[in-house]
DNA sequence: TAAGAAATGTGTACACGGTACACATAAGCT
DNA sequence: AGCTTATGTGTACCGTGTACACATTTCTTA
């Protein structure tokens, strides 16, 4: 397949120089062709143009490497819900405003779970709790994480009277859901070949629904 | 780690009898605990007491065993679903019998993701699609696969007038998309150790949510 | 019923992936 | 200049999926 079959000599120094950042570019590329499983630890450094095991300098394993790439994409799932939130303008009313924001939240994630579905189910397939997770490198320019983000659009949502205070608690997971499922539905499940239109029509009844019966 | 390092004659006839069922089993076993990744070729003709290339006669690949255990899985899955649906007494009207159709939908593919998680995810890890499927290993007692189960609960409530026509069309995906979403939350996301009230708790609202704003 | 065909299990072998361990080389500090 | 530390290399091992040839058993059919 590979036209080079061997090409062990790509650079002249012994140093790579930036190699943590190479072997995380490379396997954000992998991520996003192929998700999760596609991000093979030598593979990786084959792209950087080192030796297999150059990797564990900077990443103790795979899995920690699989870490770093979850990271990044979940800084962008927050980054395509902040496009969507900065498209609105308060003074529509609070009330209205806070279910656009609700709404921009969710969209942002349908957004890029189709835009991305590799990186999507990379950010996603790990067991760590991002919810309370204070990392940075999780987090968009808001300096907030996609969670975060989703429970600022709902704190604004009840101040705006537009959900009664006890139904506030808990109210994340349930919305979480909602658009998670659809999300998987539309990046590996039965919605994947369905057109961009059709997929958004469906993407803004379900949210409707959210809407609803929050 | 093992106490029997090498122990291939298990069993003094050259031919097995039933290997396909016992790979089957011996998959659905490792599938139980620990998923989809945890299906591993070598491993179950190890538990059957055979050698790796064995398999080869029952199944095409890896992932064609894989295939075999989800149907499995999936029919365990509609079950579940049946046993919730068999609770119920139509004698209470068409209109609550189909809301509760509905909510029994659901909270059979809850519980059953509560159960066996690791079924429950090796079930919808393919991309293959369930909804027109008619391979009866994929169903339950009924003769129906979960989404059918589901398409008959959703046409019980359009019929019975709690669902308007022009939202009967696609609704299947919202409320699998919802239950589907924190399903994964509880097997495989942040409400893993939540104990079992508070599911119970967090999917009814959740089916609350899809009724209100189906 | 004997012989050939088909089915099913075995042995050997290879490529690929993660990763441990020892070694080489370079950079920085004393 | 010499020591320490950081970073890349070489070699090696184990586990996994799977191809290919061979062995053994069962089924078919003449």
């Amino acid at each position: 397949m590979s036209t080079t079959p061997i090409s062990r000599p790509r650079r002249s120094t012994y140093r790579h120089g930036d190699l943590r950042n190479a072997l995380l570019e490379a396997g954000i590329a992998l991520a996003r062709n192929g998700g999760p499983d596609a991000v093979v630890l030598r593979e990786a450094t084959r792209q950087a143009g080192v030796v297999p095991n150059a990797a564990y300098r900077h990443f103790a394993s795979r899995e920690d490497l699989l870490l770093a790439v979850r990271a990044h994409a979940l800084a962008q799932v927050a980054r395509a819900m902040e496009v969507e939130l900065d498209k609105l303008h308060p003074s529509v009313g609070a009330l209205r405003y806070a279910r656009d924001s609700v709404r921009a939240v969710g969209t942002g994630y349908l957004r890029y779970a189709h835009a991305e579905p590799g990186l999507f189910k990379t950010a996603f397939s790990s067991h760590e709790r991002v919810e309370a997770d204070p990392d940075p490198a999780k987090a968009g320019a808001s300096g907030m994480n996609p969670f975060q983000l989703l429970a600022m659009a709902l704190d604004r949502l009840a101040a705006a009277g537009g959900l009664p205070p006890e139904r506030r608690e808990g109210a994340e997971y349930l919305a979480w859901s909602a658009v998670h499922g659809l999300s998987l539905l539309i990046c590996e499940g039965p919605m994947q070949g369905l057109p961009e239109p059709v997929r958004d029509v469906i993407g803004q009844r379900l949210l409707d629904m959210v809407e609803k019966g929050l």
